[in-house]
DNA sequence: GCGAAAACTGTACCGGCGGTGCAGGAGGCT
DNA sequence: AGCCTCCTGCACCGCCGGTACAGTTTTCGC
């Protein structure tokens, strides 16, 4: 029982890393086993087909992401009263992050997924699409607040808002990939924040101003 | 000649449409075959393997995509006296065109080559960084030419700013695919256009308090 | 320590696909 | 007539995903 969950976290951990680096296709299962130092009828055990691999993948990837932004923003939360200044502070800290990695993001899963598309079954595509709304609602949340405190220097949908932060996540990403220049993606954030920075206080300004 | 280079055009563009739906590795050399109506011998007549069928699809999706932007652009430009609004004016106008796709965005072959990365020659990696440079530069020339006009709120890098509206473009287009909202894509550069708004006219707005 | 279940191994096989090699043919240009 | 471009047809190779299934080791609860 635990031994087979570590074997299938090996399996998972090893392509992973593999998928992220050539892509889905380019990943072949028996390159997977002699690297996990398993048989064919092994991987077979537990993963009856690839899509099924592609599922489990994207499962743990997600899992993992979530975890990541619960930290960081949480920890930015914690450091600043203020639900803008915590905001902030949290795309900050995500952009040291990601500029510390050595060798840039090693990709997306989501963006895999959404580029084989039709190659995976329907099953997977909604798992992508929950992983997408997610972000959303969590961002949403984050805006939402900010915005009780903070009146916007123009009106923003809060959920056109919050897919911002996915979409330059996402695009920085690709960004990077095809720049090879890793800082892409962290400093893509770090225009982001300005933006949102400039949105939120911009609008407090003009109460000031408009109050005198 | 021309008969072949018909035949080959014909290829690309079956080609183009099954990479972006389903990624390269899924669409196969058999399938694009029975749909162009050619032999496998007469496939590989044109192309010696799948990778020089990959740079053939990419230099033709980058040539299109440069027209577009050269049209786009080129007509705002020309509707437009200040290069603030003609950039605002171009955001829109792109925006509108992506969002009358009645599928939305087809995908982006750059993404798509990013994420196979390692599946490809090192050629076509090039290929990826200069399409990528190529939209920097033409982004920051037009933020340089803003710039000489109006000061931006706070100091941002043409560089940087120029990525972004890639990043939104690549970003935007993973996450329409993700969400499965084609209207995300056309949305989120909106967004951006605000933002860029809100970067110049703001700069504009502070000079002309600090002369009242 | 024992028995059952879980976690594999080994082997043999299938069909699809990328790719090679080569011979030959149709059609147009000179 | 002869050559070149543009294909067709065919035979073949090796890799890969996947199936089937029998047998073996490891682990865990009791």
């Amino acid at each position: 029982m635990r031994k087979g969950d570590e074997t299938r976290a090996r399996i998972l951990q090893v392509a992973e890393a593999a998928v992220l680096a050539k892509g889905f296709g380019a990943t072949s299962i028996e390159e997977l086993i002699t690297e996990t130092g398993i048989t064919k009828s092994g991987f077979f055990y537990h993963f009856h087909d690839k899509n099924e691999l592609a599922r489990a993948l994207l499962e743990r990837y997600l899992e993992n992401d979530n975890r990541i932004y619960d930290e960081i923003f949480g920890r930015a939360r914690e450091l600043a009263d203020d639900p803008l200044q915590a905001f902030l502070l949290g795309l900050k800290l995500l952009s040291e992050q990601l500029a510390d990695l050595p060798n840039g993001h090693p990709g997306c899963l989501v963006a895999v997924m959404c580029v084989h598309e039709r190659a995976f079954d329907r099953g997977i595509q909604e798992i992508n699409r929950q992983a997408a709304l997610a972000w959303r609602s969590r961002f949403r949340a984050m805006f939402a607040e900010i915005m009780e405190v903070y009146e916007p220097r123009e009106p923003l949908d809060p959920d056109r808002l919050a897919d911002m932060v996915s979409t330059v996540l996402e695009g920085g990403i690709v960004m990077s990939k095809a720049l090879r220049e890793p800082s892409s993606l962290p400093d893509q954030l770090l225009v982001l924040r300005s933006f949102v920075r400039m949105l939120f206080r911009g609008g407090i300004e003009r109460r000031a101003a408009a109050a005198s």
